[in-house]
DNA sequence: ATAAACAGTGGAGTGTAGTCCACTGTCAAG
DNA sequence: CTTGACAGTGGACTACACTCCACTGTTTAT
């Protein structure tokens, strides 16, 4: 397949393609080019994209999913090890959801207290969000 | 003040003062100097700078936070305004909020169909995250 | 007198993930 | 034969938010 092929398939961009290639998520061996030095994509490079994109979906960094093509390419992709990834991902999901709804409660109970009508000089009192330590997140 | 005490006072660093003072979130006239050169820091930049961590906290770039600070100087501030700005925000939270949970199901569902001992052989069976595409999140 | 701690400056580098550009080469259609 | 679509390359640029570095000047303590 020629790259044209390859964005179709994937949905991503030739440049974001190329980008993966320059940072090494993707090969294409300097033998793997036709007459005209177009580059011949496998379907194996096809199914690394495939599979970036859908960690990327989970929210896995390429960093993260360079490691997990390095196991599938030592054959070490199997399901305890995934598992292992998969859990820690969604323990790191976790932290982030609590932190953003306790984010969200504290911009709630601030935007509660703003009364229609308060001026930049009584904020403290009744829009405290700017200005108090009540709505303070994360020290 | 001198920049030490406000780095203990803020817990920012002298750095990321500096970098907020060369992008225009603060501002040290060129008369708020010592005889040695050195800045004083206002209470009033303090507190600036108290509240551009508040609303980092809360999520907001440096460039939302550069409007507030924008609002609250010609003392637009008002509790109405800021009512939006937080309300909008909390928006933003919310779709967040969904897309991780979503995410983290998605997840959870890929890792319970893992089975121990698969081999990159059969993940396609048993363990869907890498390579179905029902998992697939956001097309 | 000298060293440490603190203040200042400008500019470069970091990480993440692309995105865009200029320029060149190749192929197919009219 | 030329035009357009497609392929290739290297390098610059973007956004975000710092972080670090080298170098210089000042103050304080011993």
């Amino acid at each position: 397949m020629l790259i044209g092929e390859i964005v179709d398939k994937t949905g991503l961009t030739k440049d974001t393609i190329r980008f993966y290639e320059k940072h090494g998520l993707i090969r294409i061996g300097r033998k793997d080019r036709r007459e005209n030095n177009y580059k011949e994509y496998s379907e194996e490079v096809l199914n690394r994209l495939l599979t970036i994109k859908r960690l990327k979906g989970f929210g896995f960094t390429l960093n993260e999913i360079s490691d997990v093509l390095d196991m599938i390419e030592i054959d070490q992709a199997n399901c305890n090890n995934m598992k292992g990834k998969i859990e820690d991902k969604v323990d790191l999901l976790d932290v982030k959801i609590r932190e953003l709804i306790e984010v969200r409660s504290l911009l709630i109970k601030g935007a509660s207290k703003c009364q229609s009508g308060c001026t930049p000089s009584n904020l403290d009192a009744n829009c405290g969000v700017l200005v108090t330590d009540e709505f303070r997140f994360k020290g």
